[in-house]
DNA sequence: TTGGAAAGTCAACAAGGCTGACATAAAGTC
DNA sequence: GACTTTATGTCAGCCTTGTTGACTTTCCAA
C-alpha cells in the first residue's frame, strides 16, 4: 500500500504493490515455460540446463575464455568445469590454447556442438517468437527495457556484451 | 536467419532470430538478478528460493491446499513437503484441517510467516519498482504482455488465478 | 626470478529437483 | 457396509548443480 495515490499529476498505478506482485508472478510463470521446451531436449540427450546455458555462450561469443564465460554465467570454476569437461570428452566444444596468452583456453562449438545448441536454441525462440508475435514490436519494446532496467548495471555490461548483430 | 526480409508491408525485424537469442539472453540476466536479493536475505534465516515461493503464494492465496499449491509450483509432492515441513515446524506455516472435506490442509502463513514473507516480497519489490520507474508505464504494460503470451495458456490459468488486487 | 593469473582437479557438502513404494484418513460410490 | 478414490504425508534413494577449500601446473609479466 505504499504508492496507491496521485502524488504528482501522472498515474502511478503501475507502481502499486499488486502490480509489482503481479510482475513477480508474471516472472516466475513465464521463467518456467521459458526453460521447459530445451529442458525436454536436454533430458533426451542427457544434459541439463547447465549445459544449455554454456552451449549458449559458447555460440554467442565463439572463443572466449574460460573466465570470461565464468563471468557470464555467475557460477563457480568448479561448478563449470564438470560441465565444460563433459561436453569436451563427448565432442560438443573444442578448448582451444590461446595464441597469445597460452594459459588461456578459448572455447569454440563443434559441428556437433553447433547442431545441438541450434536445436535447444531453436525449442526456446519458438516460444519467443510466438509471444513477440503475439504481444507486437511495441510490447516486445517495453519488455526488454524492463527487463534491462531490472538486470542492473553489472548484469547489463555482459548482457552487451554478446553481439547485437 | 529465418524471417529477416519483410514479407508482407510490415516491418517484422523485431522477429529476429538475432532479436530472439537477445531476449533470451535478456530473460536469462533478469531472471538472475529477480532472485539475487530475495536469495541473500533467505540465507541469512536459513532458507532457500523453494522456502520463498512457497510463502508467497500461502501469502496470496491464504488457506489454499496443499494439492493446488503442488499445482502452482509444478513441483512433486515430496519436493514441496520437505519445504513445507519446515515452514510448519518454524512456525512459519499453519495447516488447518479443512473444514468441509477433513482430508485437505488449508495453509495460512502465521504472523512471523507474514514477517518474513514481506521481507522478502519487499526486497524482491524494490528491484521491480525501480526497474518499473525506469521504464515507465508504457514499457510496463508491454512486458507483461510479453510475459503473459510466454507462460501458455496452462500458466497464464494459475497466473490469473492469483487475486490482482 | 618471482609473483600472480588462468585453468584444472579432488573432496566434501547442500539445496532441491526426481521416482517409487507405502500408509492413513476421509470422501464418494455402488 | 464394502470398495474405490482422493488428499496428504513419509521413507529411501538418486541426480543435477550449486557451494567451499585446498592444491597443482602452466605461463605471463614486472
Amino acid at each position: 500500500m505504499a504508492e496507491s495515490g496521485s502524488p504528482g499529476g501522472e498515474t502511478l498505478l503501475f507502481l502499486t504493490d499488486e502490480q509489482l506482485r503481479k510482475g513477480i508472478e508474471a516472472m516466475f510463470f513465464a521463467y518456467r515455460a521459458f526453460t521447459a521446451d530445451p529442458d525436454r531436449l536436454l533430458e533426451e540427450h542427457g544434459y541439463g540446463r547447465a549445459h544449455h546455458r554454456a552451449l549458449h555462450f559458447i555460440n554467442r561469443q565463439p572463443g572466449l575464455t574460460v573466465t570470461t564465460l565464468l563471468a557470464v554465467l555467475g557460477v563457480t570454476k568448479q561448478s563449470l568445469n564438470r560441465v565444460l569437461r563433459t561436453l569436451i570428452e563427448d565432442g560438443l566444444v573444442e578448448s582451444r590454447v590461446g595464441k597469445r596468452d597460452k594459459r588461456e583456453r578459448r572455447l569454440h562449438l563443434t559441428e556437433e556442438g553447433e547442431a545441438l545448441e541450434r536445436a535447444l536454441s531453436e525449442a526456446q525462440r519458438g516460444r519467443m517468437r510466438a509471444a513477440y508475435r503475439a504481444a507486437g514490436p511495441q510490447a516486445v519494446a517495453g519488455f526488454r527495457q524492463v527487463l534491462e532496467a531490472m538486470m542492473g548495471p553489472d548484469l547489463h555490461k555482459l548482457y552487451q556484451m554478446m553481439k547485437d548483430e
